[in-house]
DNA sequence: TTTAATATGTTTAATATTGTTCAAAATTAA
DNA sequence: TTAATTTTGAACAATATTAAACATATTAAA
């Protein structure tokens, strides 16, 4: 057996069994220790795998640009799927929706297969791939610099080019929303491109679970009064509903 | 038994049997090592497999979300993996790269993985989705409308997107190609972004199947001017050939 | 036929892979 | 913590593979 081959039968191996080790493949390869070692050591360098001492594990599998989004997606699942749910009622036939990124959003987007003739504006790959499946939905990409973690773009020409559209609706999230504070967001990036979208929409919703609520992050980009509704989970307390419904904020979470 | 059918039988075992070495090749069909060293490396310049140490391995069938873009990919496959070989010699470090949408530029962004701080533009969805797993590379996308079939933008905002870049190489793709009759595409659509790349890069490849040359398809979109270099693939006639090469076009084949 | 072009074989120096040894580092047990 | 054990990676050696240069044979063209 050649070197190449082998390597990839280690890959092979290790993807299937979660971890390898060293000796195991010696005796099975029939190649001295040292062999298999340099093998892991490449495989490792290449991020096929993860060396450990004595052996290696198996890596998230890059080959799908979304898979690791999707494990994203894990967090506040189900409260993300009630807040969308929600989020859906608001949608009506021939709207033009701006959508920002984020697992929350992406969620949303999985909704909108019964609508007619929507137009949805987004900067998220993930949303456009889910939303080239519905042929309900026209899609517009805003262009820019490709942000590899977020698989999403931003920057100057990301937000010029929000400005040449316009939305009926904006649905937006953010890391943190309170009264006094605002609108906050923990990655400027993101925080710039959800400021365009919220200028340049006729109604602006925020999406935001309820352990968000009068929280503040790193970057505020926005004040209160900039958001039409604010929509949140059942897990909201009273004293925190109240306070926005007494501020005038037009608050759903149910 | 002939070369060529001795080639076509060796590619046959391969597929079969995962992995062929070249000392069992030899004997089996009684050449030297040396004919069957040139024959793989013939083989793998294709991109019909993947020569290693010692011998060679069937080629990977690459995974990306996209599948029935992938489909399309099957049309001459071959000749489109040789092109794209010779396409990525003419890639540097720290290139600027526009990227035209299509399987044939599909093809070239998965052969750039060694290359140091490129940075590539592109109004194709599977190519950015493929080069997102590229941490060597910096990824721009142009923002637009959605064409759901070709998985890319287009349109005005598309066009006027490119402008705000400038790239030191533009690899393109088209339809047609002829002394008389220019660069022409089948798609209006497409015609108009694959002129915008070509306006505002320094170096401007085309990268065209030798099935393409002297044919003339429904929109023209540029002069045979406007290209510094044709890339075809080996199938080319020497009359086509020269035909370029007496007008001053460098036509690259091999 | 002769000639040119192409394919194949041989030799050889350079390169790649693998194995062995051993000191350093990491892990485990006491 | 310390000591025993295991694992590691660097250095070197042995072997296998490669590619280049040149020689020879085969095929195609004039």
């Amino acid at each position: 057996m050649q070197g190449e081959e082998r390597k990839r039968a280690i890959l092979n191996k290790v993807q299937e069994s979660k971890s390898v080790e060293v000796e195991d493949l010696a005796i099975e390869f029939n190649v001295s220790t040292m062999t298999i070692r340099r093998d892991l050591a490449e495989l490792d360098k290449k991020g096929l795998l993860v060396r450990t001492h004595g052996g290696a594990l198996k890596t998230e599998n890059e080959i799908n640009v979304f898979s690791n989004f999707d494990l994203r997606i894990g967090d506040n699942k189900e409260k993300k799927i009630e807040i969308c749910k929600i989020a859906a009622r608001f949608i009506q036939d021939n709207d033009i929706l701006f959508l920002d990124c984020g697992s929350t959003l992406f969620h949303l987007s999985t909704l909108m297969g019964n609508f007619k003739n929507l137009r949805v504006i987004t900067n998220s790959l993930p949303i456009v791939s889910e939303l080239l499946n519905y042929p309900n939905i026209k899609v517009n990409l805003i262009g820019g610099e490709m942000d590899p973690n977020r698989k999403a773009t931003y920057g100057r020409i990301s937000s010029e080019n929000i400005q040449e559209y316009h939305a009926t609706k904006a649905f937006v999230g953010a890391d943190g929303v309170s009264i006094t504070g605002g609108i906050s967001s923990y990655d400027e990036k993101e925080s710039t491109i959800t400021k365009s979208f919220i200028a340049n929409a006729d109604k602006v919703f925020l999406l935001c679970d309820s352990t968000k609520l009068e929280k503040n992050s790193f970057v505020k980009f926005a004040s209160i009064q900039n958001i039409d509704c604010l929509i949140t989970d059942s897990k909201a307390s009273k004293e925190h509903i109240s306070l926005y419904a007494n501020n005038n904020i037009k608050i759903v979470y149910s």
